[in-house]
DNA sequence: ATATTCCCTAGCATAGCAGTCGGGATTGGA
DNA sequence: TCCAATCCCGACTGCTATGCTAGGGAATAT
């Protein structure tokens, strides 16, 4: 498990998805202006989200991203392992036998604190974010703009 | 705040630290050999961890490195900060007025994230890795072998 | 049809990681 | 007094991953 800006652009695209995606799926290019983060590089990290299965993409006009799951069953810790993949162990790990053919015991340490660090973010979700009373007003806000948003263009006109 | 390899071996590093202590310095050439990182690299980091205040060292013979305070003070989250120096916040910080002049949420919601983060890891200390009974069994046996080293070697005969 | 969106591949500059080297300064022990 | 073991410090280097750009597809509402 690895945590860098990466994973935080991830997780920060996600809340995004969770938050407004109430009314329909949310496209790149928003979430690309309202980050700061290049359109090209969300792309990028939206395909390792998609193929993690995290979320699902709606092509044509209107598309977009949505979730995959409901919210409640995204954690961070999937998030950042599906967009920082990095499995590099420690390179000390059996066949080293320092102190005595003992293997580092500082090695078993650290599995066990990474362990726990990973517990951690997995039961952080993504719906503890979005069910917020704040979030909620703003989230209810938007999705009225949203709509007066389709009524000026037509969208809903029959 | 960032996790990555360089923050892990500065954790292992503090938990030889903290366990092979108490029978005085451990020398950054032990941690060296037993980890498999690089000397130099090692010298580099514990330059941090000095400054930040959580080592001391000693030179000279018989020298090393101690900790600076007892292991139940350091905290896990201290060392990554120390050696992981990073305190690059989010671009899109006040001055960006997405979403109709209000302040992008997700960025709140991130340091909420993060902050929590912090706050687990700082809840881990050194001790609680320590004074597990099987790390107990070790360091128990390593510090008879290390007085038997001594007494070989003449470290204590008048 | 056309514009909008997702999707994919390739390349590219930069920063940070991990390491090397070469030298100090300090100090315990012979 | 000298030596060896340590910590200390700065500069340099190869490599990898990051963050980004460019350029093209494929699907699909209108």
């Amino acid at each position: 498990m690895k945590l860098s800006t990466k994973g935080r652009y991830a997780v920060t695209a996600m809340m995004d998805l969770a938050i407004y995606g109430s009314a329909g799926p949310v496209t790149l290019a928003d979430i690309s202006q309202c980050q700061g983060i290049s359109l090209s590089y969300l792309e990028q990290l939206f395909a390792k989200l998609r193929k993690a299965g995290l979320v699902e993409g709606v092509r044509g006009p209107g598309g977009g991203y949505r979730l995959a799951r409901p919210a409640n069953q995204i954690s961070v810790a999937q998030i950042i392992t599906a967009v920082d993949e990095s499995v590099d162990m420690t390179r000390c790990k059996g066949e080293a036998n320092c102190q005595d053919g003992e293997s580092c015991l500082t090695h078993e340490l650290w599995m066990d604190l990474s362990k726990r660090l990973y517990e951690f973010l997995d039961g952080i979700t993504l719906a503890d974010f979005v069910e917020r009373p704040e979030v909620q007003e703003i989230a209810r806000r938007q999705s009225r703009e949203a709509l007066r948003h389709h009524l000026l263009f037509g969208r809903f006109a029959a």
